[in-house]
DNA sequence: GTTTGCCGTGAACAGATGTTCATATAATGA
DNA sequence: TCATTATATGAACATCTGTTCACGGCAAAC
């Protein structure tokens, strides 16, 4: 036997590394094997070497592509104004985006420490940036007397920490409409950092 | 050969919890062999069986533990008072009670998909029992006023979000003490919750 | 209509996996 | 001193692991 009819490699690269998203997210990059992935998608094990060089590219790829779009679409956002506006369009932003994407946010930071450690650094300086962003923000706030914060770098982990939460319990169709949780959260955000 | 000399069950139970509790923290647990855990403590992989009846009831028995402590450690810590000095008992109690066990709490929010579905929801339960503890205290402060919040259960999830965040860049001899990082975050939770 | 090369299969590899068990010794208690 | 028990070994098991590769058929290019 051989390639059944119809199947093309700009079909089968993308199902194979959707298949691969899906598979880390629910079970983590350790308990999934090549043949599940296979399986997933219809294929023999063989078939995967055609789309990625070893398991551990098909996890740095992910993330890798994970983070270059997340900072993309930040760039296209990015709002200008004074810094309480571009902190809430922030906190949007963060919180629509995950939404959108928990798998690939949920691997980006559960499966750092699979990565080998020149994929690593890679993968830390994406997220750096993207987190700098917002340290970025607040310390201009505190430059401009809005904000009140001791610790600029630290209050940024802190808020990453907080928005990052609503991706391991929300979920669409709950009580709560996604603009709620937006407002609830902007709410204390914007509490947590004023005078 | 048989047992060397001055082993005894009571030392080697310990130490088989101890070793599974820092490698399946720093690989996780599926990347974790029981050969690895049995090697770290200088045995050969079927003498593990002797202190559990399976690589699972470890990684059950390492979050029960944990939550069961972590529950008994608050019981007894719990403040009375107003609303606001429970919330800053409990911020304070979650920072150094996670900080002193990194790689308990590392776990328990790390590896629950990896428990077999009876014992995820035993967890569940437990750290559900935990988290309620602070959306009582918010819920309290909410009645009586002191707080401003629309959501207390999602408030006290954003609160648990925000500490858990420390465990995950705080590094002992850093830049802050934990004295310091405790009230950053102390300063952040109370405006975030305040009218 | 023939050739070319992409895209699969299926088998093989060397080693790792969780778990069980017959066996052997050291420590304990009688 | 001897029998018992707790605690370890080491080998075996069936299965799974990531990766490679000779092979073959399909579709498009000439």
């Amino acid at each position: 036997m051989a390639r059944t009819q119809g199947s093309h490699s700009d079909i089968t690269g993308p199902r194979v590394r959707a298949a691969a998203l899906r598979l880390f997210a629910s079970q983590g990059y350790a308990a999934v094997s090549m043949r599940k992935i296979a399986s997933e998608v219809g294929l023999q094990v063989g078939a995967l070497y055609n789309y990625t060089a070893d398991k551990q590219s098909l996890l740095f790829d992910l993330m890798n592509e994970h983070l270059q779009a997340l900072l993309e679409a930040r760039a296209n956002a990015s709002a200008s104004g004074d810094p309480m506006d571009r902190l809430q369009e922030f906190t949007a932003f963060h919180i629509r985006y995950h939404e959108e994407r928990p798998d690939e946010v949920f691997i980006a930071y559960m499966e750092l420490r699979n990565l080998s450690p020149e994929n690593f650094v890679v993968i830390e300086k994406l997220r750096d940036r993207y987190e700098g962003e917002l340290e970025a923000i607040l310390s201009d706030g505190v430059r401009a007397g809005v904000f009140d914060l001791a610790e600029p770098k630290v209050s940024a982990r802190a808020i990453i920490s907080m928005l990052n939460g609503v991706t391991t319990w929300y979920r669409r169709g709950g009580r709560l409409s996604l603009d709620e949780v937006e407002a609830v959260y902007w709410e204390m955000v914007r509490k947590a950092v004023s005078r």
